[in-house]
DNA sequence: TGCAAGTATAGAGTATACTCTATACTTATA
DNA sequence: TATAAGTATAGAGTATACTCTATACTTGCA
C-alpha cells in the first residue's frame, strides 16, 4: 500500500509515518519494475508493528527505546534466549510502572478520605 | 530554607527548582525583614509538594496538568464534592492507564510463549 | 490536455521540559 | 579584605517528537 491508505490504517498522519520511516523505525521500499516514480510501497505487516510502536509509546516508551527493541528483534543475530531475556527486562519495567501508578493511585484514595473527613 | 537545600532536598537541580517556581508550580518568598537581599525562603512543605509533583510527572502527567490540579487544589473556592471529583477523575485516568500496561504486559509474555515455542 | 490530488525530499517551525550561560549582586570564610 | 561560593534574573541552547511548508515530480480523472 501507499503512505496515505497506510496512514488510514494506522491513524497516524503522513507527516508522522515520514518521520517514523526517517528515525528508522521502519522501511518502505520503492518497487524496482516502476521506473516512473519512487512511492514507497508498505506492506500489510506494518500496520501491526506501528499499532505496537503506538501503543509503546503511550505506556511511555521513547522512540530510542522502541527503535533499540525493534531492531535488536529483527536482527537475525539475537539469541532466542537473548530475545527472552530483552523481554523479561521490558515485564520489569511494565510492572515497576505498574507498582508506581499504584502507589499514586493510593495517594489520591487517601486524599479522598482526607476531604471527606475535612481534614483538606 | 534556600534553593540549593531545597535542591538537596528534593533531588531536583536548581534550575529545575527555578523552571517549576517560574511555571507556577509553587513559591518561595524573599524575607521583608532582610533588606540587603532577595534570596528566596522555601518552607517545609514544599519537600513534599515536589515529590508529588516528580511522582505525577514519572507516571506521565505533563507540568500543565500537574498545574491545573495543584491551583484547583489550593484555590479556596473549590468545594469537598468538586475536590473528590478532581480526584476520582485522576484515578479513572490511572486506572486506564494501569490497563494498557498490563494489555501490553500480556503481548510480552505471549512474545516469550512464542520464542519459547519457536514461532519467532 | 488540464488540473486536482498524491508522493518525495528537505528543511523550517513548534511544544514541552528542561539545561546552561551571562551578569550582577550578596554572603561566608580564610 | 579579597575571594570563593551562593543567589536572582534574563535569556539562549538542547533534546524529543512531532508538524508544517516549499518545491518538484507523478498520477488519475473529467
Amino acid at each position: 500500500m501507499l503512505i496515505s491508505e497506510l496512514s488510514k490504517r494506522t491513524g497516524l498522519t503522513i507527516h508522522t509515518l515520514r518521520y517514523y520511516e526517517n528515525y528508522g523505525l521502519f522501511a518502505g521500499a520503492a518497487n524496482d519494475q516502476v521506473k516512473t516514480n519512487n512511492y514507497k510501497q508498505y506492506d500489510e505487516g506494518l500496520v501491526e508493528k506501528i499499532t505496537l510502536i503506538k501503543e509503546a509509546k503511550e505506556i511511555g516508551f521513547t522512540l530510542a527505546e522502541i527503535k533499540v527493541l525493534l531492531n535488536d528483534w529483527h536482527s537475525g543475530d539475537l539469541l532466542p534466549e537473548k530475545k527472552v531475556e530483552v523481554l523479561k527486562v521490558k515485564i520489569q519495567e511494565i510492572d515497576s510502572r505498574i507498582n508506581q501508578l499504584k502507589r499514586v493511585r493510593k495517594l489520591l484514595i487517601d486524599g479522598i478520605e482526607d476531604v471527606k473527613k475535612g481534614n483538606c
